[in-house]
DNA sequence: ATGAAAGCGCTAACAG
DNA sequence: CTGTTAGCGCTTTCAT
């Protein structure tokens, strides 16, 4: 029934409980030949710690905080299961948070949810991942955190993080476009205050300027990432006397508000307009027809951070990582039209 | 920094720890005065019992686990936030248990998930609530429960559910698509194991019964609750020599693989063929034209159950509750066309 | 109706 | 390197 207990290890291993303890935590001070014994009997009694016990004792509870600031359901259960996978291997718990990036006192918020929970760190994805004020805040207040960010290498600076090179994939996403023949390319760009926003529109210019295409304001649009704004953004894109004849949206749900907006205005996608978008969503796959896309394992990338943070709190020095996410040609990027009209009918 | 104790309540209102606890736990034996003493306490101390070492001491973790087998990201994180917000306030714990509801063991695996986190008690979602041998397994192994259902009323079997009438809101989706005009409507059927699939169909064909038309086997489509399916079976029906001029499918995602399919076909939705999902989810709202589909709150379909279960675990009396999803209408569905060309052109 | 004592399973702070 | 002694904050006995 319920499962063997620290005692019983210790008594079937003829050592101390504080010994298995030892073991158990991995900590170094235990004889090869004392720990052999003890993780036999561990095997043997299929001994698994008592999380409850564990926080309660300890100082901290052996759970760790994963932090977002997101309104994709989908993008959040993908950072969940990758923090689960990587807890419930190293027998930790994980609480879920949701909180408002912009809140001056994100901090101080945080910083009370962890004492608390006694949480053992935090795991903290964009944009939250960003306010660097409330990093140095947290730092402050000894907290031990994980940052997921957007970046092309790693930034050295001092805080751990897991580093996704938005730019590179962007770019490829451009490059793919511009190789396709487009020399209009819409741009819609995602909230201002994700860092990743200004990372993708980096590739993107770098892109063009690589195949020699002059950047223009009026196709670079501003927005959040959200639906509704791909499908405005794309609409005053479309509606200009010179329309581009592709659209990059800085996620898959802008891009399927553009895929959306294309439609209801009767055109044809990919034949009168081109559209990509980011990150590989449900939405991507789900539409028609399907999205070119920059491929973001979540799960890993998060699975990941999480596996940092937990060795931080161990105690072990950690080394930054770093992700690429991969283009995904699907069918919503083609050639552009010839030279005739691709303009809209409706 | 860490939050009052129940000691320190206890001395603040003059009585013993355990009268605190008593009265946090809600027991009856407290006379009210004191009751009331205490709770003054409790709020000017601001305190919260430390889920750890009640979970420890006690008979149960005060942590419920949520159980689900479904492959719907949103619909996942609705019925998690749901669950947590009822969890947050009564002060319990969530465990998040994707599960195979197919498993011959799937009651042991369950009892086994309870014993091992010595969890409260569970919720259980579709169509992990309809197997109903694993129900009985569980009573005898004497682990409360709460269930999610889809009937049309209360099923007065003994245990405790939350009821939702599917069956209605598929009459009243079916219905709006006669009124339009549609007399030819196809049905893509979600996954058998599903009860809800059987009531959705029950509520199209009596819809299909009240408004005298004859239903038709070749209308309707076996299927998962997938986007491919609702992309091949949508793609069969708009084959048939005589084609429907609605789609009715099992749920958003099939419905979104119709869309796809029509449009795929070169078909403009609503003008050739209407299409309508179940849900109200993303891909509803996120398609281009949106889709009229029947909005299911499964947020709060499970608080409900959540505070059902948790009241049922404090030793309380519980009713059965239903909830009716709600017709939404959108651009996704359309009078047919006139007599002439309803076909495609690609 | 209330309280005192014991202990849940583990880790912290010390010994040795 | 290993063991001992105390608790962590709560609920369970069992008294009163």
């Amino acid at each position: 029934m319920a499962s063997a207990t620290l005692d019983d290890v210790a008594t079937r291993a003829g050592v101390s409980a504080k010994t298995v303890s030892r073991v158990v935590n991995g900590e170094r001070s235990v004889r090869p030949e004392t720990r052999q014994r003890v993780l036999r009997a561990v095997e043997q009694l299929d001994y698994r710690p008592n999380l409850l016990a564990r926080g309660l004792s300890g100082a901290h509870a052996y759970t760790i905080g994963l932090v977002y600031d997101n309104p994709n359901a989908y993008y959040i259960l993908a950072m969940q299961q990758g923090a689960l996978s990587a807890c419930d291997d190293l027998n930790f718990g994980l609480q879920m948070r949701p909180c408002n990036s912009k809140a001056s006192a994100l901090a101080e918020d945080l910083r009370d949810f962890v004492h608390r929970s006694r949480l053992s760190g935090l795991v903290l994805t964009t944009p939250v991942s960003e306010r660097s004020a409330a990093l140095q805040r947290l730092a402050a207040y000894k907290i031990p955190f994980v940052r997921i960010v957007s970046a092309a290498r790693d930034p050295h600076d001092g805080f751990p993080c897991v580093y996704v090179d938005d730019r590179d994939a962007a770019y490829a996403i451009t490059i793919h476009l511009l190789q396709l023949g487009h020399q209009r390319i819409g741009f819609l760009r995602g909230g201002k205050h994700h860092h990743a926003s200004a990372e993708r529109l980096r590739g993107y210019k770098e892109a063009l300027r690589d195949y020699g295409v002059p950047p223009r304001k009026e196709l670079m649009i501003d927005g959040d990432y959200v639906f509704d704004d791909g499908f405005r953004g794309a609409r005053r894109l479309l509606d200009l006397a010179e329309p581009p004849t592709a659209i990059f949206g800085c996620n898959d749900e802008i891009a399927a508000g553009a895929l959306a907006a294309a439609q209801s205005t009767g055109l044809h996608v990919p034949y009168d307009v081109s559209i990509a978008g980011f990150e590989d969503s449900p939405f991507s796959r789900h539409s028609w027809p399907p999205l070119t896309t920059a491929r973001q394992r979540a799960d890993i990338i998060v699975e990941r951070a999480t596996r940092m943070l937990i060795a931080c709190i161990g105690g072990e020095d950690v080394e930054n990582e770093g992700f690429n996410p991969e283009l995904v040609v699907r069918g919503s990027t083609a050639p552009p039209r010839p030279k005739s009209r691709q303009r809209k009918r409706a």
